[in-house]
DNA sequence: TTCAACGCTTGATAATTATCAAGGATCGAG
DNA sequence: CTCGATCCTTGATAATTATCAAGCGTTGAA
């Protein structure tokens, strides 16, 4: 966008740090602000009855909420830190009106809007055509694909977390990673080896149409 | 739009008849083309593995595949029609052109792709945090309230299709209707009759943040 | 240093969902 | 009208996933 109209905008942001463990905004609120993450990591969950399930996780640097902002209408999801986070918010006002007045600025908010739409579409197949092991085996391909393929992740998340995203109960992620010990996945708390990637491929069977970091 | 664009974008697009349970795309393939059904219906689905899932239901007047176009990459699923069909077909390149042309198509693009956006966040709500009953049960409620609460409503889909649209399978569905026999639910072949909407909807427990029409 | 809190794991069990097999109903082609 | 195909349903069983309870290890505060 051009330099002028971002200036306009971010004069009317606030860049502001939170603790971990805040909640940010919850789901029913009115979208008053455009969420962009600077630093450390939010959740996006979801309840109804009164069960919980993380929607996803946004990393620097990523927004979140754009949808609701751009439709005036209300959060169909809540966020939390999850670490300490620096975050910029921008009044939902501003952005729309900058979505008026600026064409280039449109056209990089489709372009946001439409990764994150196909980031939905790949969790909902992923829940949909896979089992529980089969989402951890290819999770942990992906981890170790984007932190350098060197026969070793991190899990970004605590445990709980992972379990919640992955669509199911920390027992369950505990067992889950005791089925994969013989494809050679081996845990030390957040630390995982994978000494047998074509195995684990094999019982993973990844899909780019769902694992893909692009596309 | 302009008029002058809308004919433009309109002179490059073809309007097709199509049979029945015929295929449109697959995913995977480039997109070349952004769909838009005027008349019949048109199921989105996608495989991995070897498993199958519905993953949307698009009827007149509504477009699919918008993200792939916008992005200019590859379907993330397939569709097929599930009756007879009327479809217009937009050449991508057409789209994109009249995208950066036009900032009222624009912005109306930005609308209808927040709209899909929120429809699979809405969808994975579902999945996640309901069991099959209560999506079945979720579900026929919304039938009833689009097709004017008299009482009774008709199932749009055949069985076999709206259980893999509600993420089980066909037998499964079966079942989940007995379940809800005694919360007044009578069904007849596709003709569903609801005696008892209060006992139904303590069953099901309805969001309007999973279930809601617009937001 | 001690203890409580928390996250994770494990075992036992229950609930949910899928699979396989078979049978009944419906519908369209011949 | 008859036959075969298709869709749906039901029963029996298996697989998957969740729940409940308990225990282990780590961490951090008093």
């Amino acid at each position: 966008m051009s330099e002028q109209n971002f200036e306009t905008l971010m004069q009317t942001a606030y860049l502001q740090t939170f603790p971990t463990q805040l909640d940010l905004i919850t789901e029913g609120d009115p979208a008053d602000f455009l969420y962009v993450v600077i630093e450390g990591c939010v959740e996006l969950y979801a309840r109804s009855n009164s069960r919980e399930a993380t929607m996803g996780m946004v990393q620097p640097v990523g927004t979140f909420i754009l949808a609701a902002v751009l439709k005036d209408a209300v959060y169909l999801m809540s966020a939390r830190t999850c670490q300490k986070s620096k975050i910029l918010l921008i009044p939902s006002d501003n952005v729309r009106e900058a979505f008026q007045a600026d064409a280039s600025f449109t056209r990089a908010i489709v372009q946001e809007l439409a990764s994150c739409y196909r980031g939905v579409v790949k969790e909902h197949k992923n829940l949909k055509l896979r089992t529980a092991v089969e989402r951890l085996a290819n999770r942990l391909l992906r981890y170790h694909r984007d932190q350098g393929a060197n026969g070793s992740l991190d899990l970004p998340y605590d445990k709980r977390t992972l379990a919640s995203l992955l669509g199911m109960t920390p027992e369950n992620l505990s067992r889950a990673f005791n089925t994969l010990k013989p494809y050679g996945v081996d845990v030390d708390g957040s630390f995982v080896r994978l000494n047998d990637t074509k195995a684990l491929e094999t019982l993973a069977k990844p899909n780019p149409l769902i694992d893909g970091r692009d596309q």
